[in-house]
DNA sequence: GTCTATACTCTGATAGAC
DNA sequence: GTCTATCAGAGTATAGAC
């Protein structure tokens, strides 16, 4: 019973790898109800009964790999610290989301995904860990405001407005190369404009 | 044929936007593979084959739906004035696009799916129409720069921004509504957060 | 113009041979 | 552990009655 047990073999294990690789590469393009087992199948070159001799189904295939991907997410607003110097900390967060966004856009993708349609597997832990972890930082970036250490602004508006200006960058890719046209190294730029754009927002 | 002819009569017309603002609400939510004719037949209160009488095929709906979206999209872009004062045009455009986030949200998440998942139906309209409408503003940003009359920033990427910023708004609703929680206005905070965030990017 | 009935394909999932 | 064969249901689309 390989999906229950705990201790899987080698090519127990590399399967499933390839499998739930394969799985983001079609959920992140169709999201979960285009995505089809067959083309998850083909792409980690497997049988579609030999799939589901590793997942139940689809839904669990998916619900593998939501899960946790919130906290890889989040691991980086975590990682901003109270005690550190607001401007290094913020900024700090902006490139490290910036770069989850540049290594890591499907995963971006599969959660966009997921917004869009509303969320209906990511509900709770949306209003839960999500919203308490913004709380508790918002706090901190107001307490720094009153400080006077950086500008007053709105702090959910301005954790809000990094989520969207790192994840533009992934999940409107092909937009963005196609707008920029070639000889473009986006990422590098929006590390750049970003840069520019925080420190004049939250300059004292 | 009523597919074909223009002329339609007013029961025709009532039903083929019937089933156009049905398409919108189930793309919108699930993207092209994701939506089926017998929810989009539902919603707009038809049977299927109904339906069909009007489109000859859901991939006839989605196009007539991304059709003239583009254009809407963009006609605040358009209506930048080269001889305008430049912040107050800037911010004019970002308002207008807030504006359009809060009253068209289906509109924008059909948009967001279809970029998302490569643009397999917009590729060579982002390539054409977009690119050279962003590169002709951007030339006149980059002017109001040289000029002095407004912060030197990359002209793409602060139209990327702005974009970003904008429909975060209505793409992310369900995320953005889970962390701000209750007695909130998300877009009426957007609108001043942003005022505020473009007015401290290019002061001169 | 609209409906019922249906053809035919795709999709998720299972059974059972090897 | 992996495959072939297959099922039941959902999906797009068409035929033809009214």
């Amino acid at each position: 019973m390989p999906p229950a047990a705990q201790p899987r073999s080698r090519i127990q294990q590399k399967n499933r790898e390839m499998i739930l690789d394969a799985a983001l590469e079609v959920f992140s393009l169709h999201g979960f109800r285009g995505a089809t087992l067959d083309q998850i199948a083909e792409v980690a070159g497997l049988s579609k009964p030999n799939l589901l001799y590793y997942f139940p189904s689809k839904e669990a295939v998916h619900k593998v790999l939501l899960t946790g991907l919130l906290d890889t997410w989040l691991d980086p607003l975590r990682a901003m610290d109270p005690a550190g110097d607001p401007l290094v900390e913020i900024m700090g967060y902006v490139r490290r989301k910036l770069d989850l966004a540049r290594d890591f856009p499907r995963e971006s993708r599969l959660f966009a995904n997921e917004i869009l349609q509303g969320a209906p597997r990511m509900r709770e832990a949306i209003e839960g860990d999500l919203h308490d972890l913004v709380a508790e930082k918002s706090a901190i970036l107001r307490r720094w405001m009153d400080e006077g250490r950086i500008a007053r602004v709105d702090p959910m508006h301005l954790i809000f407005s990094i989520w969207a200006l790192t994840q533009h960058y992934a999940d409107f890719d092909v937009q963005v190369r196609a707008v920029l046209g070639p000889g473009h190294d986006p990422f590098a730029e929006a590390g750049a404009f970003l840069e520019t754009l925080f420190t004049r927002l939250l300059a004292p």
